[in-house]
RNA sequence: GCGGGAGUAGCUCAGCUGGAUAGAGCAUCGGUCUUCUAAACCGAGGGUCCUGGGUUCGAAUCCCAGUUCCCGCGCCA
């Protein structure tokens, strides 16, 4: 019997060889194989229900002839329990040989690889320029990485691309407040993004104060849309200046973009979206804006997308429309994944109703489009953190407050370390800790800013995942080994905190898959800290470094596989290991 | 008004798409370091899964109604 990566894999190609050849079953017989509680079994086959349900048939008979119907193994144990449940024991053999056919990082990364491999488009952080990423950009940032990261494991082609806000009505705001003052970008001192945003922050003040400055204001975004060589040059330096503070930001949690083309980059690519659109007769004027409406769904029927306004600027979901276009003539992506705030959900509907309309009427392929959306992130007040007024934690802040607590943990741990390894490992654990306090929830969710959420380091948190792993590290430098060169061995996973060890792993092929299909990173983040917690058990309970042989070698594979699992697993979150803690 | 999301232990959250006695962390209380790293382990207490109906062998999960909070809905992105 052939022992596949994932068990669930595993025991329902057998059940359905044995089903589809029955008389009692049949090829729609759906198995619906799932892990089972320890208490019961490994995993557990629960279509029989349903199927007896359907024919008029007692359920446990029916499982009594399904197991009859199943090929003889020392692989498993199976039975029937409650109204006709089949629990799957799996045996010490089947953990021994399933531990020495997925023994390293690359057999186990290409049992699990894509037989059809795309090229995806993965749009995400995207801030806006002349503005500093706060405390609420980080998701976008996170999210999106660690989504890239698991799309390229699963042997896809990603393209990061970073859709900059730059070419929005900030602008004109921003660019009126600076001739105002008379500011010269060049010399706006150490932290010119800090005086950039509170100029805007000033500009927003003024522009509230008096209608003859918001005019002077749109004038300035007028005349920089229509190229006037002085607001260009603004605006040139102004995006120079965000992307060096985006970029020490992205350096510092470890992302690089393939591209950034932000809005701007598609500000001569709309004219032509307006023709098309037109001449399939998608959009039409509405109240002097050009607008779609999509007659035949229930909402936007009537709430319309805008795709120029009235003073025939374009907007964000011209460029949107341009952005797709690009990608798919420029990229060939097969797929787009947006990963944005859930408050844009309309926005994204509307525009990926609107291009499959668009390429239908063309008799092209549309890229497959997807918004994957998070909950945003709220201050006190159970409000969206905002920019506009108030000072939002800035994301760099947070970041180094992160670093600089994990260091005084690290110091105290070990007063000794030279400085350069103090740095390394308060990196690691201070910035793994922000990200895993993020990617470990639900991404649809809200949550309240804390610092004490953001940086905790004790319980299920990725010093916790960490510090499981430094102790593998320290097992093999005191056995003189390494992970893949360990003898084999005959002693099979017995002790309780061998097997349900082992029988972890095993769900690890699962997990990624449900990852992976829902996007969402949490799923993988939570499976990784139950695993770290059985490893933690069985390292208190067993002891690696015995006597005999055989058990020593078995139980350095737990820790060998535990290693490969979470080191795969915290790659894909993105966030960094360390050999000692 | 229309539409979307959410309501699970004192707090923060999981709950594998309908499975068996609902789980973690934090906080509280108790135990474990001359033994591979105590950022750890073991244990205790703590629940009207918002409320009320319904669907069925079986519901935190699906459907309906109500309720509370959040979000979106014509020229922001």
């Amino acid at each position: 019997m052939l022992i596949e990566f994932d068990s669930s894999d595993t025991i329902e190609g057998v059940i359905r060889t044995a089903t589809t050849a029955s008389k009692h079953f049949g090829e729609d017989f759906e198995p619906q194989v799932r892990p089972a509680d320890p208490r019961f079994g490994d995993f557990q086959a629960n279509g029989v229900l349903p199927f007896a349900k359907k024919n008029n048939t007692n359920p446990r008979e029916l499982a009594q002839k399904l197991i009859d119907a199943l090929p003889q193994t020392d692989l498993w144990e199976t039975s029937i329990a409650g109204p006709g449940f089949i629990n799957f024991k799996l045996s010490p053999s089947y953990f021994l040989q399933w531990l020495e056919k997925f023994a390293d990082n690359e057999s186990i990364q290409k049992s699990i690889q894509t037989e059809k491999p795309k090229k995806i488009v993965l749009d995400y952080s995207g801030p806006n320029t002349a503005k500093q990423m706060h405390v609420g950009h980080i998701r976008s940032t996170i999210i999106g990485e660690s989504l890239a990261r698991l799309l390229q494991f699963l042997g896809h082609e990603v393209i990061r691309d970073n859709h900059l806000g730059d070419w929005g009505t900030q602008f004109g705001i921003l660019l009126y407040a600076i001739k105002r003052e008379q500011i010269v970008l060049d010399q706006l001192g150490p932290d010119p993004i800090a005086k950039l945003e509170n100029l805007y922050r000033q500009g927003n003040k003024w522009i509230k104060e008096e209608e003859s400055n918001l005019a002077e204001a749109r004038e300035e975004l007028v005349k920089l849309q229509n190229g006037d060589s002085e607001n260009l040059t603004l605006w040139r330096k102004i995006k120079e200046i965000s992307m060096d503070s985006f970029l020490s930001i992205y350096e510092i949690l470890g992302v690089r973009f393939d591209h950034s083309l932000g809005e701007s980059f598609y500000k001569d690519k709309v004219e032509s979206i307006y023709e098309k659109l037109l001449s399939h007769q998608i959009c039409k004027e509405d109240q002097g804006a050009l607008v779609v409406f999509h007659p035949e769904h229930k909402r936007f029927s009537k709430q319309p997308f805008i795709i120029r306004k009235s003073d025939g600027a374009s907007n964000y979901a011209t460029t949107d429309l341009a952005t797709v276009e690009y990608r798919k003539n420029e990229w060939n992506s097969d797929q787009i994944i947006y990963v944005t705030d859930g408050r844009q959900r309309d926005h994204f509907e509307q525009l990926f109703l609107t291009v499959e309309k668009w390429y239908s009427a063309e008799k092209r392929e549309s890229p497959s489009l997807q918004h994957v959306w998070f909950g945003t992130i709220l201050g006190d007040d159970n409000k969206a953190i905002k920019t506009r007024d108030g000072e939002p934690i800035k994301l760099i802040d947070l970041l180094n407050e992160a670093i600089s607590r994990a260091r005084k943990m690290v110091i105290e741990k070990k007063p000794d370390l030279t400085e350069e390894e103090v740095e390394k490992r308060s990196k690691a654990i201070g910035l793994g800790a922000v990200r895993y306090a993020d990617l470990s929830q639900d991404r649809t969710l809200d949550y309240v800013f804390s610092w004490e959420k953001m940086l905790a380091m004790q319980g299920n948190t990725a010093p916790y995942l960490q510090y499981a792993v430094a102790r593998i590290c320290s097992i093999f430098r005191k056995a003189q080994v390494v992970p893949t060169q360990i003898p084999s061995t005959h002693y099979q996973p017995t002790t309780d905190s061998e097997r349900s060890l082992a029988r972890k792993f095993l769900f690890f092929p699962g997990v990624i898959k449900q990852t992976a299909k829902e996007l969402k990173p949490h799923f993988l983040g939570c499976y990784l800290y139950e695993l770290a917690t059985e490893f933690s058990s069985f390292y208190n309970q067993s002891k690696v470094m015995v006597e005999e042989d055989e058990i020593k070698s078995l139980r350095l594979t737990l820790c060998a596989r535990s290693l490969s699992i979470l080191q795969i697993g915290m790659d894909i979150l993105g966030i960094e290991l360390l050999e000692e803690m």
